[in-house]
DNA sequence: TTTAAATATGATCATTTGTTTACCTATATT
DNA sequence: AATATAGGTAAACAAATGATCATATTTAAA
């Protein structure tokens, strides 16, 4: 859909990408002119036009700076994001408790790309054999339901915990991957039983 | 250095911030104005030169669109790093062969702050009792040296390993962290033997 | 060579945008 | 009560900026 481009489009292109990196907005046409020494504007304005219908710049007619970059190599602000490092997961769901917030730690947003997440770090070794230690940090994703085999965040009686989840015949089960643990079993519909989130990654420093 | 803001300061910031980072461009007086229901321009661009001095934001005279956001939390750039991730270490060092990368990711710069660093995906199962498993991807910062007990990278006989690193008497020791496996024994001065680099962090997707 | 497209000029026009002046209204402080 | 400050209105002005027309010049394609 992006087609090809002249050097001298592709010069343009690239001066209003610096522009806009040097001074956080972009340049006008007459600024461009400038760069490239022309003396008329005209030139610079048809060239945006030809830009603009080749899909490589977002252009708002009649207003000034207004030019923004199609880049399909400069995704960064998009494939980032910065998510909360909680400490623990308290009761008082869905709102979580961001005043226990340790720090911030950007991301890839692959992992956070959907919804809104959050970091989690781990107490405790119930997920040891899963290769979750403690001191780990999980993302983890938002989520009220979920699907057998996931490790999930619950909050059991407002107590926090990883655990891998199943559903069977008339009860949920919370299995800890720890062989010297037993896996906690949950009626359905009972009410102090929430599910926090779906654990999508894992981080871990050394 | 930063003065105290007034809740309507803070808005018209706060505004300013999204604005940009909704379009790509900073508004003009106008359209903050309208943002806050003003009819005049005159209020808002009173408080662009209070914010201007005092230090929150910055203002070309008679440039439109030129607001520029002072903001200390927004250290995002500086914070960011994006790192190859590569399939696995190729001999031929200390060069690394990008041209194995798998892609890129983006991380912290609490782990990739020093140096150039890289990001490996492991294969096998060498170091599981590490909780580092199969398809996890490690962050390396290069180094040609390490300490006792560090997780290191290392080329041996043109093949690459993860495992623990001890200095011993007159020997090296490659100590896997797996019950079933042995460690690896290298004399000092063997040749075929190089340290690629330090194991700092991991990232596991599920 | 001929033709078409890309690039550039110079001048002009219309609109957008920043700036300014003279007021008005609260609210809090002296 | 008098005063200062933050916030707001309305109107007008000046500068910045985008759009456009007619016309060259160069470059690339047919």
């Amino acid at each position: 859909m992006i087609h090809e481009l002249t050097t001298k489009q592709q010069q343009v292109l690239d001066a209003i990408r610096e522009f806009q990196a040097q001074n956080g907005y972009p340049p006008t046409i007459r600024e461009l002119a400038e760069m490239f020494g022309q003396s008329s504007t005209a030139g610079i304005h048809k060239m945006l036009t030809i830009l603009r219908d080749k899909g490589h710049l977002i252009k708002d007619d009649r207003k000034s700076r207004s030019l923004g970059i199609v880049d399909p190599h400069d995704l960064t602000a998009d494939r980032i994001r910065s998510l909360p490092i909680l400490g623990h997961v308290q009761a008082g769901m869905p709102q979580l408790a961001y005043e226990e917030k340790e720090g911030d730690m950007f991301i890839d947003s692959e992992w956070a790309g959907h919804s809104d997440s959050f970091l989690l770090r781990v107490r405790g070794l119930s997920m040891i054999d899963a290769g979750i230690r403690d001191g780990d940090i999980l993302v983890v994703q938002r989520a009220e339901s979920c699907r057998n085999g996931d490790i999930i965040i619950a909050l059991l009686d407002d107590e926090a915990t990883v655990k891998r989840f199943y559903k069977e015949h008339d009860r949920l089960r919370l299995q800890p991957e720890n062989q010297t643990m037993q896996p906690i079993y949950v009626e359905r519909d009972y009410p102090n039983f929430h599910i926090i989130g779906l654990v999508r990654g894992l981080l871990r420093k050394f």
